[in-house]
DNA sequence: ATTTTTATTTAGCTTTATCTAAATTAATTT
DNA sequence: AAATTAATTTAGATAAAGCTAAATAAAAAT
């Protein structure tokens, strides 16, 4: 019961809205994370559905299974270690990974995986933080707060972003703030929720609720 | 005008027909090549013919175009700069690669392929001996002959092989016969094509005429 | 020059994955 | 509780890529 390509994608959307604490994940919102229209998304549930991979009551919502959390495991698994692979490998940017990790985690070898994994010495974190499961689907994750949500003296390194759109993680090159970065809050205003920290115990950054909510830290 | 996967290999069946002498591909060789219906490729050689990547004349045959070369080419670019990756990189068996370069050809992404090539080193060849187009879909390729063609005494160098099943790679492994060995031709049955060769000026081999033109050499 | 055989194409069906428009169910408001 | 609005599903279309069966064109044989 192979899934396709649309298959493997939709699941992998819906174990990523799942995860991000939506108790149900609405119609409406995988066609919009989706972008395609929710006529269409109910057409695939329906198909999920019957390959047993969500378990679909309509008009009520869905929940992913045993098997279907497998099998998003497996694609974001592959998604992470290609990434890895080109940005140490390939010396592409961390902002120009993304699409082409998006076709790589496709291919179907769990040969050629073990052997990427082995290749690149068995990462843990993909190059924007993220957990990469191992085979069996087990995530090691780290407790990490959002810098937004961090109160002034209190320090802590980068370890994550929520947001990987090229135009965020260009800002961030920019800016100096890359993944490993040592941080400290050097003074957060009322007003607008914008902070100032301290990089690297050199450089002070001036940086807006917006940027400092995709930002995760962990705390020290 | 961007091809679908179907298409692509298509496209590269029809090129590597072409490229092995056949004057004129008949729809009959692409189906058995392709492991389909003659009726589905009369259907797609009408779509190959609407996007101009070959001329087609129903009932005449098809003559692939330049735009048609140009992409079959770049294709068997990126099919062969992967297999160098996974053979070179990953440590893949050269019996191995082949249906995960399959699926890897298709990735599209010519940035990736740029860094790819630079990180494998400009390879000419791949690990079959065959020649890697450079990125213009220039091929440089060797003068080579099969080793069935040759004579007592002659010697060469082994370079290619024309068949890439993994029982007959598996099968040179297991008596030695790899890419870059030097021979010499011990003897040659007139009976039945079969030959006795020196490889590596070492150790002498016993071949039938079915491995021998399967076999190309670079003579010396 | 017919006839027969072979090769190729067309017609019509299937599945996947999308769409739009219409219908239906659930939620919200009055 | 009825009416309105929002969310969701169904129905029917389309395009890609395959199939089988029938039709047609080209090649070979008599």
């Amino acid at each position: 019961m192979e899934l396709t390509v649309a298959e493997e994608n939709y699941l992998k959307a819906i174990y990523h809205l799942s995860d991000a604490g939506k108790k149900s994940v609405s119609t409406n919102d995988l066609a919009a994370e989706m972008k395609n229209k929710p006529a269409s998304v109910s057409d695939m549930l329906r198909r999920l559905g019957e390959k047993e991979v969500i378990e679909y009551r309509k008009y009520y919502g869905l929940q992913i299974t045993e098997a279907g959390k497998r099998l998003a495991l497996q694609t974001i698994r592959k998604h992470r270690l290609w990434e890895v692979f080109l940005v140490e490998k390939l010396n592409f940017a961390w902002d120009e990974v993304h699409e082409v990790a998006e076709q790589l985690e496709h291919i179907h070898s769990p040969l050629l995986i073990q052997r990427l994994d082995a290749y690149l010495n068995f990462p843990k974190f993909d190059p924007h933080g993220d957990p990469i499961p191992d085979e069996f689907g087990d995530v090691r994750s780290r407790p990490r707060v959002e810098l937004a949500e961090m109160e002034i003296n209190q320090t802590g390194q980068i370890v994550a972003v929520k947001d990987s759109s090229a135009a965020f993680l260009r800002y961030l090159d920019k800016v100096g703030a890359y993944i490993g970065a040592r941080i400290k809050i050097l003074d957060k205003v009322e007003f607008d929720g914008s902070l100032e920290i301290l990089v690297d115990q050199k450089k002070n950054l001036f940086m807006s609720k917006e940027v400092a909510g995709n930002i995760l830290v962990l705390q020290s």
